[in-house]
DNA sequence: GCTATATATGTGCATCTGCGCATGAATCGT
DNA sequence: ACGATTCATGCGCAGATGCACATATATAGC
C-alpha cells in the first residue's frame, strides 16, 4: 500500500528540493477523496438526467421515474446520492416528495447537458471557429 | 430492464401532456452517458490530485508517481484515462514522457482543490466573505 | 383501524474500477 | 549488441457501484 518505486528514476525534472518544494501545494488525499465524491455522484448518466429533469421543474419520484424511464426505486436511490451532496432539495405534501435542484452552480452545466451533442470539446476551450 | 412502475402514479404534478413536453428538453441517455463519463474521470482522488500537480508544473510519470506516493502503473493508468477526455497532453523526450494540464478550464478547479479543506459547499457559490 | 399509495431502505447480484504484478515496447549508456 | 531505465499494457483480484426485488415507513381515504 506504501511501495512505490520513488528511487528508481534518478533523472527527475525536479529534482529532490523542487519536488518536496512541490508536495504541501498539491491537494492531500482526504481533500481530494472529498472533492472527487461530488464529481463521482456527477459521474453517473441516470443521475445527470435527474438533475437535468430537476433544473427544469420541481418534480415528484413518481413523476421523475415515469420521465425518465427508470423504476422507482432507482430514483430514490440516486435522489437520497444527490441529497448527500446537497445537490437537491425536497418538501414533503403528505406522501409525496417534492424534489428540485438545490445547487444553482449545477444550473450551467445542465443547459450545456441539454445542448445537441458534439461539443463536449474542452467545457470552456472554444476555438472561436 | 424496460420495467417501470410509469402507471402506477395517478397524482402526478405534471399530468400526461406536460410530462411528455418535459421528455425532450431532457438530455438523452447517450449524451448524458458521455457528459457522465467526464465526471467520472474527475471522480477519483488520485486523478483529481495528478490534475492538481500537471497544474503546477510539466512533469514526467517518474516524478509524478514519487511525488504523489503512488506506483508507476498506477500513475501510467490514469494518465492513460485522463488523456482519453483530453485533460492532459504530453511530449516524449527520449525515454521519458513529460506531461502537463490540457484543459486549462480545469485550472479553476485544481485553485481550489489547493485551498483548506471546508470550502466545498457549491463550488460557485461564494458568500463574498 | 385497515387498505392503498408514495417513498425509502436492506439485500443480493452482475458489473465496473483501481491497483499490483508481470511483461512488452522504446530509448539511453556502454 | 546488450543491459538498464522509463513508460505502457494485459491480467487477476478486492472493493465499489447500480439496479431489481422484497420490505419498511409514512400518509390518505374509508
Amino acid at each position: 500500500m506504501g511501495e512505490r518505486d520513488e528511487g528508481t528514476c534518478e533523472a527527475r525534472v525536479v529534482h529532490g528540493a523542487r519536488l518536496a518544494a512541490l508536495q504541501p501545494l498539491i491537494a492531500g488525499e482526504e481533500r481530494a477523496q472529498v472533492e472527487a465524491e461530488r464529481f463521482r455522484a456527477l459521474g453517473d448518466p441516470t443521475r445527470l438526467r435527474i438533475l437535468c429533469a430537476l433544473g427544469l421543474t420541481e418534480l415528484c419520484v413518481c413523476d421523475l421515474s415515469g420521465l425518465l424511464g427508470i423504476t422507482q426505486t432507482a430514483a430514490s436511490q440516486h435522489l437520497k446520492i444527490l441529497r448527500t451532496f446537497g445537490m437537491v432539495r425536497y418538501r414533503k405534501q403528505g406522501r409525496m416528495a417534492f424534489y428540485r435542484l438545490a445547487d444553482l452552480s449545477l444550473t450551467g452545466l445542465l443547459a450545456r447537458l441539454r445542448e445537441a451533442p458534439g461539443r463536449e470539446e474542452a467545457a470552456g476551450e472554444r476555438q472561436s471557429g
